[in-house]
DNA sequence: CCCATTTTGGAATATTAATTCCATATAGCC
DNA sequence: GGCTATATGGAATTAATATTCCAAAATGGG
């Protein structure tokens, strides 16, 4: 009876699902296509979506959406979309469900532990929103977005925060330099009067990171800051300090919210730069 | 009559969602406070699950927990789930005219752009629950910890998350050499057989790092990786390639996820490193 | 240009899931 | 220890979704 599949058995995983979406398309007809074309871009999209979604949104009807899961071995939607739910569904631990109410976070292993730089991650970003007055964003981005030059450093685990600044405001066609430590006396010497310098720096303070505001400061630069703790240096010499609370795992921190803020501040002062 | 919930209205995005989950948790009665806890540690599977599935891993029958999405606010679970579902939902909206799609987002200040990359952080932490299994996470860390030294590539974009890698990296006293594009061939020397390299890049995907990678693979080095898209370059020679599907702004894109799981590796290397 | 075959989309049906209802259980108070 | 208010879980109802069916359209061969 069962006569509708080029194929014999259902694929097993996302993999075998794949190889036989690449191996069939050719040969299936223009509405088949269509459907498999859309989904091999959008195989993340099965697991959350209706068959009227898939199928609208692969430009079908749903009954040829249907066919196209048969056609490529499964006996229907549900039995694809079972799969790749299980994707999902698969990451959570192998505690078992009483388990998981009374102790989630004692799990060990990689994932577990992904697990918990996620929640951190999400805790980060509370907090962000919490401790960030929209208005002193507004007034530093303002502020950074009249100078004709922004000067960003950061040191250590700052480093990774200010780059990222670094290439967006270079993708976004804002002039800026990064001071990194190498070097940092010459491009200091790129400093002028009116310029804007933003620097990055978590307890313990970076004794560079200080040193090179300082100077920007004394170079008549105006001075902007992100920091963790209320007693970081900066805050003497800054026109506008802004805080990101990271929260930790084991004594781990992932950045989240500063790479947040920075991005956001990032793309507003561009947008400033633009409006006017 | 509406006596259960505390609040008027339905959260509005997952931001808000979390925080009425925190505020309320210790005020619900014990089964009520189960889903809470559950739920909140498994964000991410609502958008997959049914209200049974839910339910049964809360270890509560299946109209309790709908008692519960109506005490956070929601109208019931498919509202709910609605929300969680739009993350994955979302297409990529127009790359080229990246900040005049901002513009309604500037509306509301920096505050708002900010709330924006918030929520967006959020949304990206849930997916990569979502992508990342949590075997390839363990099997990636575990070759890498038997590596006597890695090997860290990104550009771009890509740049900021290796380079807080190798900070880290450092701190844990893992042996690891980070490639930036300048001098990058001469650090390639160091490079031996036995080494692992670890890539990072994003669509479009950086030409260098491709071929940094690809020389590593050639000079006898397993190659890992971190991208965002399914046909990355990187997928025909890595032993173990890791998706973080980071969610956007306007086209702009924070690294939230990014940055989360490589912290995760690189500790989770460490830790191994250390056992052995 | 006509006929046979395949493909297609809308409407009908079957399944499954969401939601509500209500009887029972539980906890708090007098 | 009885009484009230609240919480709970299973069963009934309602809504949504997957799946099938069939008539119409398109395609291809002669």
């Amino acid at each position: 009876m069962n006569e509708t599949s080029a194929c014999d058995s259902a694929p097993a995983n996302v993999t075998e699902t794949i190889e036989r979406l690449d191996a069939l398309t050719e040969a299936l007809p223009k509405r088949l296509r269509q459907c498999a074309e859309f989904t091999r871009r959008h195989l993340h999209l099965i697991a959350v979506s209706t068959v009227s979604e898939m199928a609208r949104a692969s430009g079908v009807a749903p009954s040829v959406y249907m066919r196209f899961c048969q056609a490529i071995g499964f006996s229907g939607y549900s039995e694809m979309q079972a799969l790749f739910r299980l994707q999902h569904t698969a990451f959570r631990p192998a505690y078992g469900e009483r388990l998981a109410t009374l102790r989630p976070e004692l799990e060990g292993g990689a994932g577990g532990l992904l697990a918990e730089f996620a929640e951190s991650g999400h805790k980060s970003l509370l907090s962000l929103a919490n401790s960030v007055t929209s208005g002193r964003l507004e007034q530093i981005a303002r502020d950074m977005a009249h100078a004709p030059m922004l000067h960003l450093v950061g040191m250590r685990r700052a480093f990774a925060v200010v780059s990222n600044m670094y290439y967006m405001l270079g993708k976004l066609d804002v002039p800026a330099v990064l001071h990194s430590d190498i070097g940092k006396l010459d491009s200091l010497s790129t400093l002028a009067p009116g310029h804007a310098m933003f620097a990055v720096t978590y307890a313990p303070f970076s004794e560079e990171t200080i040193t090179v505001a300082y100077a920007a400061k004394a170079r008549g630069a105006k001075v902007f800051g992100l920091t963790d703790a209320e007693d970081c240096p900066l805050a003497d010499i800054t026109e506008g300090l802004l805080f990101a609370r990271e929260h930790e795992v084991g004594g781990f921190r992932a950045l989240v919210g500063s790479i947040t803020l920075t991005t956001a501040l990032a793309v507003t002062v561009a947008a400033m730069r633009d409006g006017n």
